[in-house]
DNA sequence: AATGAATGAGGATTCATTCAT
DNA sequence: TATGAATGAATCCTCATTCAT
């Protein structure tokens, strides 16, 4: 009937309901196996008619589950890093945060790496906006760029960059999550991702300078 | 009847027939995509029952396919790193000739990107093996470790290097054969990454010294 | 989605219908042969999906087939047995009656015994639960031992006399369902092998003295 | 090619080995599961065209594998079968000879119960002739006729108690073979039942008197 | 707002059989 | 004789979606 007709920004208990359950979903099976059927059964919904009554269709509802953890992300990641200061530690801040969600938020963190990599519908057409994944690169390859115009880093492509730290994050983020190879904790994973991009920035010079 | 059971080194033509047309499949519409209909009308086969016939099921298949890959790339990527002097011109060689792929077997390398992110089984689980996916960081930590020893390296968490590594790697490639959006060329992106790590393990002053 | 997730003690009509269906077709091509699709056919559906939706499997299927003939069955016999006074009556009673249902119901008998002969999953394992096999007789030997205790039988082993007993009455049943071939009634048959285990287990001398 | 056209009379030793896995098979997993390709795989044979080449098709196996173990239960049975004296004395050895099979021959007696019980083919049609089905009951039916008419036997319906016998003797042969459970050895039991039909027929007076 | 039955296409796999070699 | 690749129909089952209630 409605099916997402008017989205309401508060979303309707039962719409959050079943997009708590898509998460849980997508990050234990994947999300090609995270069927309605699955879905419906791990929100305790006896049809999966449910969700297409209130989703328009995968699509729509893993667009709401992609919406949900970004903005979850976001606001756990933004207060970390608004509270650093200076370029070089507001990249330190953005790494550190990000892997540091695996131990705040393993489900969605995990659901979310799934949805990226691997989310396309029947003609192979990524499900994703790929606005959603390069909107992540780009914000961060700015904030290079005027760190360069500033002084704060060393010369490197920005673009190249952006792409080598989101890639390594969720490599590292994939590995944290997938495991229980207790190698070293996320804490310490995640400063020593920091270190390692703070030096390939050459972020170290421009602010011990 | 045969199915697999006795694995014949040198492909049995049709197999290897199937094997080309999985890899474009799964390049083009995705692992989960790739069903055996879609695969068996790209090798131009009349029924899905040729496939079964010749791989035991769809975790053999993509087995094989994934082997045909590693197989082509290491093949590829030996050469040119075999070739390098010194530990620090080695993981240049490694981490520019694995994105120069790009150019060079586009298809695969997508199909096996798709393939290590996204194949799972019906009960969720990895259908690859996961010593596959570690054994590529394992060696990649095992150099940086030996170089660290020797001096070619400065200090830092070879484990996490080896993931970061890998992982931007496959981010960059999976930007370069997604998109037409020709930002850079795959050399240059090549060279800058390369670049990248090389700041990042602390190697100028090794190997300048 | 339900797929007798909580099985509701009075079928849903399609339930039944799909029952019923079943039963024609497996007494008519033999349980093997009755496929998901044969059977939809029979029940007027328009896909084998319908099925699926209704029974977790096509051993869920065969139990519910197999509980409702047997729940016919034995209301059908029961009135008879209960009717009979002492134990050598209420054996005669009892292969009387479950001969005569060949007249009576002669579509679900047939199907029973093919499930109960040739049921069997890929494996090779029985479908139907052992204990559904071996109650029948299980109570026929317990009649049987208390019967020979209370003198009313002679000596015997009973529970080779039950196995003889069942044995007979479906051979029995499978010739009079099979053929056209009418060589007797089913209602002399029945007298005539009630006439026969009442000789073989000694109950004329106890029934007579 | 051939097929079967001429056949021989000494079975061509690839022929006897087929036939000798399908016995196998079929007592193992069941008529209907007893594909090609599991006979093949049991006869060490790498192809299934095999078996399509000695044989017509399933139905022809089934009719050569029938006709294997019928005349070894001939073989055996017979041999204690014309050793005994007068028509009672007869009946038991045919009894007593055909349950002490499962000791001796379990597998093909198992095979043949099934095929008896089971084989249908995607008609629905019995894929044995009926009249080798017929063959024991009408034998063993003039047996008793003609006991009968020499005074040796009591007053009964022949033809029910030919089927009867038959029913309780593959009832208890099922029984027999099914289970690892030792109620009581095969003897026993064949000679339960060889005193309970004989008690039936009314041997006992005929004998004794 | 919610239900749950129904749909029909598509999933992988097994089947007996054929045929060129 | 014998092989093994090839065929195409048929198997049960799951899928996202629709619709009357």
């Amino acid at each position: 009937m409605r099916a997402n007709q008017e989205r309401t920004f508060t979303e309707s208990g039962r719409r959050a309901q079943i997009v708590a359950a898509a998460i849980e979903t997508i990050a234990e099976l994947g999300y090609q196996q995270a069927s309605f059927a699955k879905i419906a059964k791990k929100a305790g919904l006896s049809s999966t008619g449910m969700i297409s009554y209130h989703f328009a269709g995968k699509a729509d509802l893993v667009r709401a589950v992609t919406e949900e953890i970004v903005a979850t992300a976001t606001t756990y990641m933004q207060e970390r890093i608004v509270a650093a200061d200076g370029r070089p530690a507001r990249l330190r801040a953005y790494i550190e945060s990000n892997i540091e969600m695996v131990a705040a938020h393993p489900t969605p963190l995990r659901a979310l790496l799934d949805i990226m990599a691997g989310a396309r519908d029947a003609s192979g057409e990524l499900q994703v906006d790929a606005t959603v994944l390069t909107a992540r690169t780009d914000r961060i390859e700015a904030e290079l760029r005027d760190g360069q115009r500033a002084g704060e880093f060393g010369a490197f492509d920005p673009a190249v960059m952006a792409i080598a730290i989101t890639g390594a994050i969720d490599a590292l983020v994939a590995r944290l999550t997938l495991a229980t190879e207790t190698g070293s904790s996320p804490a310490r994973c995640a400063t020593e991702l920091a270190d390692l991009f703070l030096r390939a920035t050459g972020a170290e010079h421009g602010s011990t300078a």
